[in-house]
DNA sequence: CTATATTACGTAATCGTTTACGTAGGTAAA
DNA sequence: TTTACCTACGTAAACGATTACGTAATATAG
């Protein structure tokens, strides 16, 4: 905190009028000498005057501070989120403090409590997985703290919510590996993050339904941490099964990569005799061999949206006005590269359909 | 920003005391009675009284708020240092706000600018690879702010600063591969992040020096984005040259995965024919295949350190203390993988030396 | 030429808390 | 008993800015 800073009492004192005059001559309002402006005008840029901001907020009793409570920042997805919310927050002119809780209950409730202190504007928090109580957040909306969850969401919350339709993704990303003629498509799905993971195997199943494909229950697998050494080890033993699939549609990217690698130690050719699939489009799905295609989540537009809600709602209940909570779920897109369609394509980048 | 909440002025009209006999009673400080404390104390617990800690922050002129701004959130170090940025100011009692230049200088001028009417307490910033010009931290030193330089530093900036030793990782890399037997070694260099950069080369430089090996102008590389298509075609034109290397070290780690592809897909083995290693070891780095060998940065510990620092000037600073500038050089480690190692290490994560 | 309106200020209060200072009333020492 | 001291408060000022309100000086209308 800078010590000693020009204040409005400095350059009232030079020029012998009140401070009020001072302030009233810098915000243009209207009870103030056309002349006396022009002079605190030269004297505040000469002395490099600047508001303190700090105290502006202090008298307005408002930070211009958006709490943001993810579980880990160094996730492909989260750092989007977070890419996307600093974005979007500095243009509507809110800053961004960043807590992570490490997916622990009892961090998110100690960086809830600093925030809250702390006396932020609103908060956008996607839970950590051990978050069943939600009283920490319930206390902030009583106080008038507008609260968004984003991604990890919690049922039982009353509260503006940003999810990405998981379930269609799933469903488009099947649609797709049907329409290359796979008939026995295998699933490898997650159990750590049950609600996307959930989704993901019903969008799955759904398609499969759709497109009268025979459901095969021995090629869906479970894993729980869904690594790439799962993946590995998983799609080793679905290699082994008497029926081998032609596709293998996985809930995360690295499980797929896992996948990509077992397929390729058994010297079965992706995609000809086994197409693969990811979901989130992490970095390292361009970059490996074959690249891989998957399903790309709007992480970027979705702490954008999440910006847009919270500083609406911070408004509204400013201004005493009614909010209305809404459930905003966010598409995918299908982001196609040679582990599906093989050689012919050649962007780099994929292709986004 | 809650509206209602309970305020000291609460508590003494209740009591029927004033407000700093509230005020020194929660405190506990010596110019109170018992009782009057007792019945302040079961007052605030009844009423749920918090600590307005905006006000208490502008009455003290500081607000424990760190600044941060970094080039960009996505990217694997950088998410790495904010994480140990925000879980060590946390233990120490800071929040941190966030911002990313997006590696632009008007943008991290802006930054700058919010950041110091919002009054931080000190900044810890990564400069964007445009900014020369420095006069925006120095102006925010002269108020009394703490600027911490990481990674991406100024020769001209007078600030502590953490560096991580990116000579000696390549020296140790290189040093690696010769220990392997390997002679030729080629380098994939970029230009991009001069500084970095150019230290690799360096240790590259020394290392077969020192191990009297031959130094074959045309095996070095050079990329201008350091991605993984990059590495890719540098390293088709590298086996394009009669003399065709045994080893290749990337500048980074991106550009090793584009290596790695295109050696085998001229059917050479990796690490037999070609030994193949990365520099920043990303999560990328232990997925695929082979995995690849690395030099791991210290990027936790170099935002764990860099708060320290931060803390501790802006203590001095409070205190009227001289503060002395240190440049700290942190060091890299190796993580050897099958991209070097072979077939015989089966660590999935790798193994640090 | 008086009555009213307008302009351009200054004063006081406010945001929530802390701290310096003053003081009434009690206690202890001389 | 008187002086000195201590305890436990209350009052005022402070952090930096904004805003409601009051008012002297000037301008305009009748």
């Amino acid at each position: 905190m800078s010590k000693h800073n020009i204040r409005l009492k400095d350059i009232a004192k030079e020029l012998g009028i009140s401070i009020p005059s001072v302030s009233r001559a810098l915000n243009n309002k209207p009870d103030i000498g056309e002349d006396t402006k022009k002079k605190v005008f030269e004297l505040a840029e000469k002395l490099h005057y600047q508001k303190n901001e700090f105290a502006i907020n202090f008298k307005n009793q408002q930070t211009f501070i958006i709490g943001v409570i993810i579980p880990q920042i160094v996730h492909h997805f989260f750092s989007n989120v977070i890419s996307g919310i600093i974005n979007e927050a500095e243009k509507l002119g809110y800053s961004v403090m960043l807590y992570q809780s490490n997916e622990s209950y009892e961090s998110e409730l100690k960086g809830v409590k600093i925030f809250q202190k702390s006396m932020i504007d609103g908060l956008i928090i996607s839970l950590s997985d051990n978050t069943i109580n939600i009283n920490h957040l319930e206390e902030l909306q009583e106080q008038n703290v507008p609260v968004v969850l984003i991604d990890k969401v919690s049922e039982a919350m009353k509260s503006a919510k940003i999810i990405c339709d998981d379930y269609k993704g799933a469903y488009y990303a099947t649609e797709h590996l049907i329409s290359l003629g796979k008939k026995k498509i295998a699933h490898i799905t997650g159990s750590l993050e049950p609600y996307t993971t959930k989704e993901r195997f019903k969008g799955f199943e759904s398609a499969l339904k759709d497109y009268k494909l025979p459901y095969y229950p021995n090629l869906i697998k479970k894993c729980n941490l869904v690594s790439s050494e799962e993946g590995y080890t998983t799609t080793l033993a679905l290699l082994a099964e008497k029926d081998i699939p032609d596709a293998i549609f996985c809930a995360t990217d690295p499980t797929a990569i896992g996948a990509i690698k077992a397929i390729k130690e058994q010297g079965l050719r992706i995609p000809e005799d086994i197409a693969v699939m990811g979901f989130s489009d992490w970095k390292m799905a361009s970059i490996v061999d074959p690249p891989l295609s998957s399903v790309a989540q709007p992480d970027y537009e979705m702490g954008k949206k999440a910006v847009e809600l919270i500083i609406n709602e911070i408004q509204l209940t400013r201004d005493d006005k009614p909010v209305k909570y809404h459930t905003y779920v966010m598409e995918t897109s299908l982001v196609l590269r040679e582990s599906t369609l093989g050689k012919k394509v050649h962007s780099p980048q994929g292709r986004n359909i």
